[in-house]
RNA sequence: GCUAGCGUAGCUCAACGGCAGAGCUCCGGUUUUGUAAACCGGAGGUUGUGGGUUCGAAUCCCACCGCUAGCUCCA
């Protein structure tokens, strides 16, 4: 006997074998037919496969219109599209197809390239398989027939999947779709006609099971959705946010620029970028003065030593710039003393080091030729002592921190609120670069809180609100708080157990207090603490990791910080690190392309353009140039000989929030006809007074006038003012 | 770093084995303008770099540099 209960809360008995299709029948037939899947006690399930007997199930139908049916029918898409792979490429060997946000992929082993001219012909086939409305139907298999069945199809990567991360599963579930088999954990819709509208997306590569070391894979990405109308809405967004790209954007309006010449990941601020980063820096700046910070300033390259202490020179090693050394033969030691630990030094080799290190005019005394390894390194180790290393250093925090050390602290100094616009270098991998969004020489807008431990609670929870704050003046607010906490198998992490333990809890004690929204994510935590990410929403309803803040208990552990408590005893201050904008290029990148390069008023790197009609008043429009400038607007005058059609054209091509238009009528009477970029079509002519008392109003207030609504996951052409744009 | 695709004027692109071109920008001149492009002229290039194939290479091949997408990484 099977028992269900429906979402109304009517308990219902079938008999055994009973499938959620069946039930649904029972209801309606218009019901079943609208079915894509079934949600047995929480669980999505397939629709065909009967229900378990026993206890009462939670049995819920679940149609297009649920959040769920669209995963359920990408991962059923993504089997269509591997058959039609199968179908158009010999030897096509199959790794994993699983769903994504906006789609889903399949990563294949295969002799052929899979090319974008290739697409039409695989889309082809899909649309037949999916014409053919053929059942997916599952079948169980114990483990050793899994595997055989799986060699049988030279599906090689199936068999090691069965064998090593499915080694604990006994039986193990298949789908069959005509001549398609994949072992699968399901669950997947009834037939294949609930596919509505697809389309390849790209092709990447990819690794097996993430494993670069691994042979390449070719990873196809498609997007599925119940009607054709849903799917142009998200070719619209992927069109949006192509059109919407900072790198474009960043060089049709002289933003910034990355000179192969400086550079790979080096970021030139343009001077209108610069202005924009600017009144950030600005804004934030005061802010933070209003909170009790002290701005200090710090060198961009510190001692090696320095690193080691804290942690980041030995963890970060790959990702960051080689020493700086003072010394010719610097990197000679170095390399040396790396053989010499990692035990890879042979005689030949060290004979080499010895003879070769005095042509680079270095003297390494007493070196113990016949000593252990141990004596020989301290003997290096002492050359090194004198001549010293610098790292461009990838974190401000242990400069900060030789700032707290610089003096004794007394309990009453606490909270110590360091902050500086901290630029730190890191080597990342050429393949991760892009514009802005992720560089080599970045920005941070860091500082370093060190308090008390009974201080904790209400430091982090400033610093949320400082965060919340600056994203709610910026139009961004909408978001979710990452809690990235560690992965308590691994052993990454420095810092004690009960160290760690405060810190997680103390964060999410804060959150939980605040109300903030907040996803636990293990193995996510910086290697010296638990962090809070911001994950920020932009108009067009992507997601960017902006803010962070984090907490530290360890850095001040390894730098033996202190202050002086009540009880004049020597007690250990807490540390907490955070940003929030994160890096002024991401933060600046991310802004570009949420306002698409059309900033507000309080922002935009020229505010306001003067037009005067012709030369004749172009005087008249310096006297209003000069009035603007006194006001503390960023103003130009377009003193061309062009017509105003023209300067106007360009005014608005270039996104200045607004125009004031002079001509001989205003020139007479001290007015100005002000244009708005948003609104053309309401002009007025007012005096130059009050234009600027209502300018100043607009940036005092830092008005935001011209995003779509935040939070809008499909882009509704045309309707977002700056949409309509270009 | 890996795999693939791509590098032509400041920008956007054309020429795809046979004389490197257009529009915009820029410069000079004419025009003095009332709400999204006035007109005329000019300048701008060792086709990313270096090799090779060829009578001849922007075009074909190789290496390097860079960009893009994805993978991996992200203090």
């Amino acid at each position: 006997m099977v028992q269900v209960q429906l979402p109304d809360g009517s308990v219902h008995e079938h008999p055994e074998g009973t499938t959620p299709y069946d039930i649904a029948l029972k209801i309606g037939a218009r019901l079943a037919q609208a079915c894509i899947a079934a949600s047995v006690d929480g669980q999505i399930a397939d629709l065909r496969r009967p229900l378990p007997t026993g206890s009462l199930l939670k049995l819920k139908l679940i149609t297009e219109r649920d959040p769920e049916a669209l995963g359920v029918m990408r991962h059923s898409a993504a089997h269509v599209m591997a058959r039609a792979v199968m179908r158009v490429f010999p030897n096509v060997g199959l790794a994993f197809g699983p769903t994504l946000p906006n789609g889903f992929y399949y990563d294949f082993d295969m002799p052929d390239r899979i090319r974008e001219e290739d697409f039409p012909r695989i889309e082809q086939e899909m649309a037949a398989i999916i014409a053919a409305g053929e059942t997916f139907d599952r079948f169980e298999l114990p483990r050793e027939e899994a595997i055989g069945m799986c060699s049988d199809l030279n599906q090689a990567l199936k068999v090691e999947h069965l064998k090593t991360g499915l080694a604990d599963h006994p039986t193990l579930s298949f789908y069959r779709q005509g001549e398609f088999v994949d072992l699968c954990r399901g669950p997947h819709i009834p037939d294949a006609s609930k596919i509505k509208a697809f389309k390849l997306m790209s092709v990447a590569a990819s690794h097996f099971k993430g494993d670069t070391s691994g042979r390449s894979l070719q990873r196809l990405y498609g997007t599925a959705f119940f009607s054709q109308k849903d799917l142009d809405a998200y070719l619209a967004q992927v069109e949006e946010a192509r059109r919407r790209d900072h790198r474009v954007l960043g060089k049709q309006h002289g933003l910034f620029h990355i000179s192969n010449d400086v550079g790979q990941g080096l970021c030139l601020w343009l001077p209108k970028g610069a202005a924009v980063r600017g009144i950030l820096e600005e804004f934030i700046k005061a802010e933070l003065i209003r909170r009790g910070y002290q701005p200090v300033y710090t060198p961009q390259i510190g001692r090696v030593e320095m690193y080691e202490t804290s942690g980041h020179f030995p963890y970060y090693r790959d990702a960051q710039f080689s020493p700086i050394f003072g010394h010719p033969a610097g990197s000679v030691v170095d390399r040396w003393i790396t053989l010499l630990e990692s035990g890879e030094m042979t005689p030949e080799k060290e004979k080499q080091f010895i003879e070769f290190s005095p042509m680079l005019e270095a003297k390494i005394e007493n070196y113990p030729v016949g000593g252990t390894v141990a004596e020989k390194i301290e003997s290096l180790r002492g050359w090194q002592s004198h001549h010293e290393r610098y790292l461009l250093r990838p974190m401000n925090c242990p400069h900060h921190v030789q700032i707290y050390k610089s003096q004794q602290r007394s309990y009453r100094d606490l909270p110590v609120r360091l902050a500086e616009f901290g630029t730190v270098y890191r080597h990342e991998q050429s393949g991760e670069l892009n514009g802005m969004l992720r560089v080599r020489g970045l920005t941070q807008d860091d500082a370093h809180l060190f308090c008390t431990p009974e201080q904790v609670e209400n430091e982090f929870q400033q610093t949320l609100e400082l965060v919340q704050f600056v994203l709610k003046s910026l139009g961004l607010d909408d978001y979710r708080v990452q809690l990235s906490l560690r992965d308590p198998k691994s052993n990454k992490y420095v810092g004690s157990e009960e160290n760690w333990q405060r810190a997680e809890a103390a964060l999410r004690k804060v959150l939980v207090e605040m109300q903030l929204p907040f996803e636990p994510r293990e193995g996510e935590a910086a290697f010296y603490g638990p962090k809070a990410d911001f994950m920020v929403r932009d108009c067009i309803g992507r997601e960017w990791q902006l803010g962070t803040v984090q907490l530290d208990y360890n850095l001040p552990e390894r730098f033996q910080l202190e202050y002086i408590g009540a009880d004049n005893r020597a007690h250990r201050p807490v540390m907490i690190h955070r940003a929030p904008f994160g890096s002024m290029e991401r933060f600046v990148g991310v802004l570009i392309e949420h306002f698409a390069a059309a900033f507000p008023l309080w922002l935009a790197p020229e505010q306001i353009r003067i037009l005067p009609i012709s030369e004749k008043v172009n005087d008249y429009a310096a006297t209003v140039e000069q009035q603007l400038k006194a006001a503390g607007f960023r103003v130009t005058t377009d003193l061309r000989s062009a017509k105003i059609n023209g300067k106007i054209r360009d005014a608005q091509i270039e996104l200045i929030p607004y125009m004031l238009v002079v001509g001989a009528k205003e020139a007479e009477q001290g007015l100005v006809t002000v244009r708005d970029r948003l609104d053309a079509d309401h002009q007025r002519t007012v005096p130059l007074a009050e234009a600027i008392a209502a300018l100043t109003a607009e940036v005092k207030e830092r008005r935001i006038r011209q995003t779509a609504k935040p939070g809008g996951s499909t882009l509704s052409g045309g309707e977002d003012a700056v949409a309509n744009e270009y």
